[in-house]
DNA sequence: ATGACGCCTTGACGCAGATCAAAGAGCCGT
DNA sequence: ACGGCTCTTTGATCTGCGTCAAGGCGTCAT
């Protein structure tokens, strides 16, 4: 159970599996002594809610290992999840006293919290943690509106197909996968999870996945472990368009 | 047909309609004298598209007046809207140099637009500029998480409720619009762009439109003019409970 | 006035994905 | 090695929305 977790000194932030993508990335050494001054870690176990929607929050933090999701959830139950929370990604928002999504973990997982006052007072006379968190916004917004393309326009194949090139993406921006052959990646999402992430149910989410199979896009290991024999093919699937070849 | 724009002096930032909620809100007069150094204003018609997803980007700017939309557009022609932009919004992202989407003009519109080299130069020197636009990036990456939840999860009736409400209720806020009677308010958008906005068809928008007149949830004159006789019913129907009351 | 054009509405029909239902597969504790 | 758990797969049926098609209405140019 505590075989990954925390092999990374907890006072020193130069030892840090996010140091170089974290909010803290572009902080100096004497901004990050003034991190570590109001920093603190929290574990979670996979399954736990961190955050209940509408929570008073005290904290901001990053994701230093695990993969927790954000969603949102309506009074009749239905679930859309709308972030999926990575290494580096960032917790709570400077300037809001309340937790606008439920924070759940799916993995266990490590957080770096920064008590929330003080941390704002930092960003005021810390310029790099502005422009830092600034940046991820932006990339976040970026992400949430794909995101939106998916939701609104692809169909069930395509949203599955989509799912999984993401996932391999980040795998292989993570660790360097093998270029020619197929890559392989870790679902680490159960149906459900992507089902409330693609705007599905589960039945759909478990049908496309072996129709996919089916048809020889993916090959699947166990329950979670899908190979990808050739990219471009899934990236056609996904209806991205991300080939750079000059068409007819 | 130049009835409405530029009614304001577009040397002096101090009587600019958003002088108060733009990037520059938080600026002093000596940063706004910067700012007014490099800005220029530009006007569209309606109907015009400012900016082709892919194109390079020399500048940033916000909106002054009308109304933009913000489009993700599939190879096979199926369009999302992923932004509304309405006055005081931000284009452009600093750091990047091509156009992520399609920029609209629903309306005819003026832009206050910074050359983005100066721009980004000056925002490093400038917290203020940074503080705001993180602020605004943050409330934009709220809504678009909202509309995940729309996208993913809501029955086309929900989608055209919450719309009208959204619409309803930054009316609402912009002219303090009567409080017990009927609030009434004008769609700035055609019924193909509201299918795009809703991830919708053309057609289920204008029977899900007939079918909320036909149960007196909306007052219908005209094509584009809606009045909402009872706004709780309204929200009910959007699914968003916003009713603070206990129930049963 | 008259036709053309853009925008909107309404109807008929079909299908992708939801819903309901049942059962298989891995994993745990005892 | 057993029942009880969670997660997953697969089948049968239903339905909300998309698709295709035909008009209606208001505005503009001639």
């Amino acid at each position: 159970m505590d075989l990954a977790p925390a092999r990374f000194n907890t006072h020193d932030c130069g030892t840090c599996p996010i140091r170089e993508r974290g909010v803290c990335a572009r902080c100096d050494d004497r901004e990050l002594e003034a991190l570590e001054q109001i920093k603190y870690y929290r574990s979670y176990e996979a399954g736990q809610t961190l955050v209940w929607s509408g929570d008073q929050m005290d904290f901001v933090a990053s994701v230093v290992t695990g993969i927790a999701t954000l969603t949102q959830t309506m009074e009749d139950g239905r679930r859309q999840m709308v972030g999926l929370l990575l290494p580096s990604d960032f917790v709570g928002r400077p300037g809001r006293a309340c937790a606008a999504y439920d924070v759940t973990a799916t993995t266990d997982i490590v957080m770096c919290c920064f008590r929330k006052k003080p941390f704002e007072e930092m960003m005021e006379g810390t310029p790099h943690l502005a422009q830092r968190l600034l940046e991820m916004t932006l990339d976040e917004l970026d992400a949430a509106r794909e995101w939106m393309l998916l939701l609104g326009r692809k169909t069930a194949r395509e949203k599955i197909a989509s799912l999984i090139t993401i996932i391999a993406k980040r795998d292989a921006s993570a660790h360097a996968a093998g270029r020619g052959g197929g890559v392989t990646v870790d679902l680490p999402l159960t149906r459900e999870a992507m089902a409330d992430y693609l705007g599905l149910t589960l039945e759909t989410v478990s049908r496309q996945i072996s129709a996919l199979r089916r048809d020889k896009v993916i090959v699947i290991e166990g329950k979670r472990h899908v190979t990808i024999p050739d990219m471009d093919r899934l990236l056609e699937e996904a209806g991205d368009d991300a080939d750079g070849g000059i068409p007819a």
